[in-house]
DNA sequence: ACATTCAGTGAGTTGACACTAACGTAAGGG
DNA sequence: CCCTTACGTTAGTGTCAACTCACTGAATGT
């Protein structure tokens, strides 16, 4: 369970709708966690925090650290490797070899 | 949990390793249950039937009755329209608008 | 009619995750 | 030195999803 599949992470990041919106706070702007948290009325610093920490696991964010505050900011590069995986997923097979790998890696570890 | 976002919903649906492989091994043909749950040994049945109920909520694949059998394949159609939003995503602002629309009725939901 | 095959469904367990609340920490300011 | 700011981290809780097992139901074969 250890280290996911980037795929995997990305995907699983990108299905939470909140961690969506955070992500495009940060897309053209860099941004401290306290400012991104001021965003949301209905959940805590705390949860923000630990949202982040899942999209910078997930590698889709990158983080500064300039005195006591964290900046984050979209990483768009991995984006686009996220982009360049589901495009040869819809348009089909070259991608089918490297996805059974894959699969079959975390058979390994499953048993 | 009341009609989940398409979005959110096929994000969510494609998240998991073992639906892309469902997906993928309907996606040029039409299978009946049985032979997507034969080509995985670690799962039952009816696992794989969840999975493609997972699938079908979500609008990613199709389902054909045939006599006691059920067939299914991917629906492109859906992808595509998934594969609109993300690239609106990257891209940048137009879907600004509307995922903040999204989000609010979220909110609603929830309150 | 009866058994068989293919498939969905419900109960119940396990584990993951989003969240809150409380605590810990590092950097400056007075 | 406190104290505040701006964070992360941990414990604990509620919820939800994936899974197995057992059952039911519909179409088909004999």
């Amino acid at each position: 369970m250890l280290t996911l599949s980037p795929v995997d992470a990305a995907l699983k990041a990108l299905a939470e709708p909140r961690r969506r919106e955070i992500l495009r706070l940060v897309w053209n702007d860099e941004l401290p966690a306290a400012q991104i948290a001021a965003r949301f009325h209905d959940v805590t610093r705390s949860a923000v925090s630990q949202h982040l920490a899942v999209l910078r696991e997930a590698a889709l964010v990158t983080e500064r650290r300039d005195g006591t505050r964290r900046l984050y900011r979209a990483d768009h590069a991995q984006m686009d490797r996220l982009r360049q995986f589901l495009d040869e997923y819809w348009t089909g097979s070259l991608q089918r070899l490297q996805d059974l790998a894959e699969s079959a890696e975390r058979e390994k570890g499953k048993h």
